[in-house]
DNA sequence: TTTAGCACTCCATCTCTCTGAGTGCTAAAT
DNA sequence: ATTTAGCACTCAGAGAGATGGAGTGCTAAA
């Protein structure tokens, strides 16, 4: 079952040759090639046997070759060559990278939005939390006599907010019993710890101002529940079209319409412990829609034990090489923005206009 | 060029049977539906005399009719019969509404992605900052020795807030200060008035803590100017290939490439002053790849001076009158929850699940 | 073991024909 | 004056061959 030198040759040179044209190769072309130092005749003895290995596939008999999932997986794993970043290309990902990172949530549905851009392709991002959400610290601020602003803070260091507006008759010393009640009786705790008991205790010991606290609890776990649900982004939907396989717009819906939280709610599991870019071709797929795809994912780091997917998803014919450099290139320094303190820019910094909702 | 009773019954009914069908409309079809007392030669003068008036047309000679643009304004403008909207419906809206918004700009996208699914089309929404966005007031808040909270309230009652890691050695009298000097100085101004004399003036009167000005100042323009900026979310762009007059894959791209915010920025203008909802057909439209296709919009009110559009884009045969029930509906309900105080549900309010990547 | 040569296969493309839906016009009917 | 029946005409679209060419597998010579 080993494959000698020159079948490698073919069939990496056979590989691509297809992710580039999406034509099955023949034989002819393939002795056309500088390296090739062979008759076709010969090609065409390798391929057969490479067909019969089952590395290769002839969607007709008077067709040429074109790589069956099996030869694919050997390609990525063995014989891929390296895809070596252009300075162009590094400059160009730097610079869609120099995004203003305010909230974490914008960030993933923007690093989606690049990470389709420069693959042209759908691509996939979601955040996993790798540990169960918690709030970390509550305050509560007066912002008038009947509205309040309350901030709550995760252990991921989150930050979310909410204008509450209720007429509730105290003072800042009430203010400062309720978040003192809910800093000590709530914090630490996962949302499903955050039972009717809790409440009542926590109404019970607020003071004056407890006529807030239904309202506070009922957005903290919402913000918690937020947080542990993995949110799935999906952008680019229409660069998949792009794509001559799916230029039939059936396929294409179907594989784009499984493309949601569901599908890769399970995917998580197998993939967040192996840091390393990963490639699931065809038929080794998540979901049955995707057989006839291929999804390249990759994971990183967001502050604080939070992690993130990205990915993309493409024909099996992609340019893995490209696609994965790309990706992992995008991944390694968005890791290394995250864990950078402070970026310190000075307050006239330039300001990239930043079109907001442009999934072209 | 005033229309007969009759003529615009056969306009009206060529219109209503080609949106459902998307095919040419013939004389016979028209002359068996109940309703229509007159053979199908009758019909075929009065056809004959409505494409003379430019209101029909036909894609060659042995072939029905189909409306032409002005044939479509007539309809939306005279003929149209308004929807009423079932029972079911108006349940299936209502539960949809049903969304904890807890932040202003998810209700956008997520606005998008439910009228995109209610009607089946692409959607589009964008909020329209009534009023120079200037924030109202700061807090900072002490979240460990070297982390602070910065809180922003914006004049539209939004907030955001930011977690400042920095080494600062300060005491929580000198954060009040740092607030004060904040809020005293920089409140009430739109982003331009932020000058670097202003910031010059409030880094020498902010004590100990002034090291954190230039992030709390770069954070605040970004957030002004994040609020100027009318976003533009897109969503359900693959609805559009459903259609069958976009089963071609490069026309559904080029219409869907010109949905960005370039498009639709010069639009709020003509549409913002007309509350009610707008119909541009065809040729009418904003942008020249547009011709084909029309655009509904309608505005709705969020609190304190915000406003935003929804609309959706699909071909000139597209269901008028339901697509319009449907988005005023959303409109008008969107608009009441907006004003409505503080929903008050109790904490143990059930938890729809609501799919956040979903855009199938 | 490699290569040239050849017969064979079969997809893609083109042309041609044929069908039927739909029209416009005319002449009779109301 | 309007409506209707009848008829000749048009033309897109489907289906049936016919054609060409790319590519193969196999055999026999190098």
């Amino acid at each position: 079952m080993e494959l000698t030198e020159r079948q490698k040759k073919v069939l990496r040179a056979i590989v691509d040759n297809y992710i580039q044209t999406a034509e099955p190769v023949g034989s002819k072309v393939l002795a056309a090639m500088p390296g090739m130092d062979c008759s076709s005749a010969t090609i065409r003895n390798e391929m057969a046997e490479l067909t019969q290995k089952g590395l290769l596939e002839q969607p007709h008999t008077s067709a040429g070759r074109i790589p069956s999932p099996a030869g694919y997986r050997l390609y990525v794993d063995e014989l891929m060559q390296d895809y070596r970043l252009s300075v162009d290309e590094t400059q160009s990902l730097n610079q869609a990278m120099e995004l203003k990172m305010q909230e974490v949530d914008k960030v993933i549905s923007q690093v989606s939005k690049m990470v389709s851009k420069m693959t042209n392709l759908p691509a996939v991002a979601m955040t996993a939390a790798a540990n169960a959400p918690t709030v970390q610290r509550f305050d509560i601020l007066m912002a008038s006599s009947n509205s309040f602003i309350l901030v709550v803070m995760t252990n991921s260091e989150t930050i979310k907010n909410k204008l509450i507006k209720l007429p509730v008759n105290c003072t800042e010393q009430d203010l400062k019993l309720l978040s003192a009640v809910l800093n000590a009786s709530l914090t630490d705790l996962p949302a499903e710890a955050i039972t009717p008991e809790v409440l009542n205790k926590v109404t019970r010991s607020a003071g004056p101002a407890a006529s807030m606290v239904p309202v506070i609890v009922d957005f903290t776990t919402h913000v918690l529940q937020e947080q542990q649900r993995s949110e799935v982004y999906v952008t680019g939907q229409m660069k998949l079209l792009g794509q001559p396989e799916y230029r039939d717009v059936d396929k294409a819906q179907e594989v784009l319409s499984s493309l949601d939280s569901d599908t890769f709610s399970n995917l998580p599991a197998t993939l967040l412990d192996n840091a390393k870019t990963q490639i699931l071709v065809g038929p080794e797929n998540i979901a049955r829609e995707l057989k006839d795809t291929s999804v390249v994912m990759t994971r990183f780091d967001i502050g604080d034990g939070m992690q993130g997917l990205i990915g993309v998803v493409g024909p099996t014919r992609m340019d893995y090489a490209q696609v994965t450099a790309r990706l992992s290139y995008f991944a390694e320094n968005l890791g290394r923005m995250f864990s950078r303190p402070e970026p310190q820019l000075p307050p006239s910094a330039h300001d990239k206009d930043q079109e907001p909702g442009d999934e072209s």
